[in-house]
DNA sequence: TTTTATTTTTGTCCTAGACAAATGTTGACA
DNA sequence: TGTCAACATTTGTCTAGGACAAAAATAAAA
């Protein structure tokens, strides 16, 4: 469909998530995009453009910087994506379902996984993988953004009925779950949620972007013992260790704080804060917070 | 005393859905918002200015315009909205449990009442109530934002296990569900899966925030009959307006497109899209889809 | 190697002007 | 009295550059 669309600023931001500004400032530094006028000299971006925009926003997650790219045609942009890509040709079976686009299937497949493997299993060996391979293929865009919708949504719908079918008789401690500000996803928490429920933990879960004056307030106001905290790759390293120095600050030392997930630092963690590097870690500091 | 906490106007933006050059030229204008400004002369808004501004929001809404608006004070501006009435003195039920902090008491009057009520009266009367009440106390300052968040988290909980425990034989049409992006407010979706499930309709869920152009790639790729969109109050009108006609234009006429939720403006909908104004209206719809 | 200081890059804010799209008002005419 | 066109006002969003802090990269020191 070879149509003659264009774009004002407004739905590029829309479509693209870049702001207005950032479009204006890229065009004026680094000439591109640039997107043609209207009759008022109002900018009309191209379906190219989109799309070259949509290349960039995704090498950038992978770190490079807008000054690099822009310079590059498509062709390199997508070349780039691809290189040191070993797996290109077997996708993980989950991506194979996933583009069948067959919500019953996708669904089968993660409960018979489930009921196979057993929830602690699940989640720590199948779900862990599936999670970097379904961000793997997204960052090179073999993967659409709605397909990761649903696969999410799928999973956490079935962590959620998993963990509130699970009776189980509450001993301490007492922890809360929640997200930074800017951290959207959840599904890590939930993750977490559930293996501490393996280990007879119920936790607060508060959802995403609690600011952080409200942890402090809901820490208190459910007297928990652990706060837990994830926060993925994408998550500003600088932002994170600000909000987590000032919490240790906030909260009493009696108060344990935990975080973990793909964006929490290798070093310089503050002190009092936890780091928990893989999901298989959390039973055993579990473990060693109830040996006080 | 957090009455010494500043926004600057990005924070704004997200918090009452006005836009940053609307920020300013209201300033400009009408003289308000009149922010303070930091040492770099950015300005700082006031938490008491934010509250001027969701009221300003509500009644534009309701089709006041803003030039007149301005002019008003906070006491005028709720007069107008006639709130006051209900639930200044006497909080609602679901306040009270919520400031008592104890997770399983809330999880145990929820359950209670969707037992009770059964599924479709505790969606269409007990939550939709409650909503509002809860959206209403948050806009006063009478809840905080972690007790908001507690509240969501189990209610989202509870209605998902109750959609994966119904066993229900589907048939047409098929639904895709999900949010614009900026729109993170997943409950009113959830809300609508559960009572489109009631009547053997199966949801896709795609969740919150998916780009135009990836909600009509799914609708294609699972070839939906209803695309169902939902959006909170705060959501910003032109934008919705405009992402509405952008997807009309995507997608085949025969795919039908719905909207609901408490952002849907009362009028200029454009053609081809429905809006939901009543979780009551949800099966009276479907209803009519059906005999075509 | 790790830590600290310096430079470059990059996103977001600023002002103030412009103008179209939306809404309100007026007046002519049936 | 109601309808429709013409005109007036209101309102949101665009424009151009300038400015500057936060983030990232690089260099220097421990």
């Amino acid at each position: 469909m070879e149509k003659n669309t264009y774009f004002n600023i407004a739905a590029v931001e829309r479509d693209t998530g870049v702001g207005k500004d950032t479009l204006r400032v890229w065009e004026r530094r680094y000439g591109f995009p640039t997107p043609i006028r209207d009759v008022h000299g109002e900018r009309l971006y191209s379906q190219m453009e989109l799309e070259k925009l949509r290349l960039v926003q995704r090498l950038m997650n992978q770190g490079h910087r807008p000054g690099k790219l822009m310079a590059l045609d498509m062709s390199a942009l997508s070349l780039m994506l691809n290189v040191q890509d070993v797996s290109i040709e077997n996708d993980a079976e989950i991506i194979a379902i996933l583009k069948k686009h067959h919500t019953a299937d996708l669904h089968r497949y993660l409960n018979n996984l489930l009921i196979e493997q057993g929830l602690a299993r699940f989640v720590t060996e199948s779900l862990a993988n599936m999670n970097t391979q379904i961000g793997d293929a997204w960052m090179r865009g073999r993967l659409a953004i709605f397909e990761e919708h649903a696969y999410s949504e799928q999973v956490i719908s079935l962590l959620r009925s998993a963990i509130s079918q699970m009776g189980f008789e509450v001993v301490a401690p007492s922890v809360l779950l929640t997200t930074l500000p800017g951290e959207e996803h959840t599904l890590g928490g939930l993750m977490c949620e559930a293996l501490l429920a393996l280990n007879q933990v119920s936790c607060v879960n508060l959802g995403a972007q609690t600011p952080v004056v409200e942890i402090n307030a809901a820490v208190r106001a459910h007297q928990a013992d652990i706060l837990c905290l994830s926060c993925s790759a994408a998550y500003p390293k600088n932002q994170l260790l600000q909000s987590l120095t000032e919490l240790r600050n906030l909260l009493p030392e009696s108060v344990h704080i935990w975080v973990g997930g793909q964006g929490v630092p290798r070093t310089k963690l503050p002190v009092g804060i936890k780091a928990i590097r893989a999901f298989t870690e959390l039973a055993i500091t579990l473990e060693a917070w109830r040996d006080k």
